[in-house]
DNA sequence: CCAATTTAAGTCGTGTGCGATTTAATTGCG
DNA sequence: CGCAATTAAATCGCACACGACTTAAATTGG
């Protein structure tokens, strides 16, 4: 077992994260990459799985990500045929993006994955939720103090 | 308040610390660039600070990172004169960094960065250490199941 | 009604990250 | 000893991710 005293790095929560989500990006990697995705590339398809359809900004929104980082990844899963992006015709401003036959029908692929990784966490149902709340508190303050402006005291 | 139902997404504990890991760089970038320091380039610090004189190698299993990762991240600090990288004369295939004037000496004035972030979390230190410790736990897991191949059922 | 503002995507440059591969040095085994 | 296997960095190509900026469309205010 690891019996090393903590190093200054193990005690500081944000590099815990950091490489707990390498560890998740890893994980994932290793069971998309048959099926042609990436990870960001796979939670775009879990939203329009859920509802078809959606805006660049609405993604962007529902992921936490810019439209300079949406864009590209938008345009390689285009480019890979799973989805589809077209103007709105109501507001020619927007871009939506749908579902192509074989995005849609990678669902089925893809089913397992999710459920695979939760089980690689080792952890229960009860835990899982646990940790996920301590994430979206966590997160919640993260932004609230980027929102506010954050600066180092004087 | 957020009184929509949680989507697919918000039920996924791999998309919470994505997203958090995200926040976490966010903040930190608006608190390191005026210093002119990256995020990761923050941690490569940390561990310095600790302890001078380390190996790419040293760095890369502290940090979870890969040598095709670091090596650029590492010639990059040496560009802007944070780091030196020398070859160890006991072990030719190795290269050894250490913090240079300006690296050592920048460690005072980012000290008060990583409590601001602390407080930012806005959580109790009882609480972070709870929060760490499940990140340990499920980075834990995840790695094993990487190492152990990790394959869908069938 | 139209000029100014706002909003939605997209482009560009920089910095991670990784897998696959390469190069060079060391180790180890017959 | 000598050569095969291993190890440490580095290189390369690709995919995020963001800030700053641009372009085009819609909205707003006078």
């Amino acid at each position: 077992m690891n019996n090393a005293p903590p190093s200054v790095l193990e005690r500081m929560l944000c590099f815990e994260v950091y490489s707990t989500e390498h560890a998740f990006s890893r994980l994932y990697k290793t069971l998309l990459a048959p099926h042609g995705l990436t990870y960001p590339q796979f939670l775009v398809l879990v939203l329009l799985w859920q509802q078809d359809d959606q805006t660049v900004n609405g993604l962007g929104v529902a992921l936490g990500l810019e439209s300079s980082t949406l864009t590209p990844l938008l345009k390689r899963m285009e480019r890979t045929g799973l989805v589809a992006r077209a103007r709105d015709a109501e507001d020619e401003r927007r871009v939506r993006v749908s579902l192509t036959e074989e995005g849609y029908s990678l669902q089925a692929k893809v089913k397992g994955i999710a459920s695979c990784v939760a089980d690689a966490t080792g952890m229960s149902e009860e835990e899982l939720m646990t940790v996920i709340a301590s994430m979206k508190k966590l997160r919640g303050g993260l932004e609230a103090s980027v929102r506010g402006g954050a600066k180092l005291p004087q």
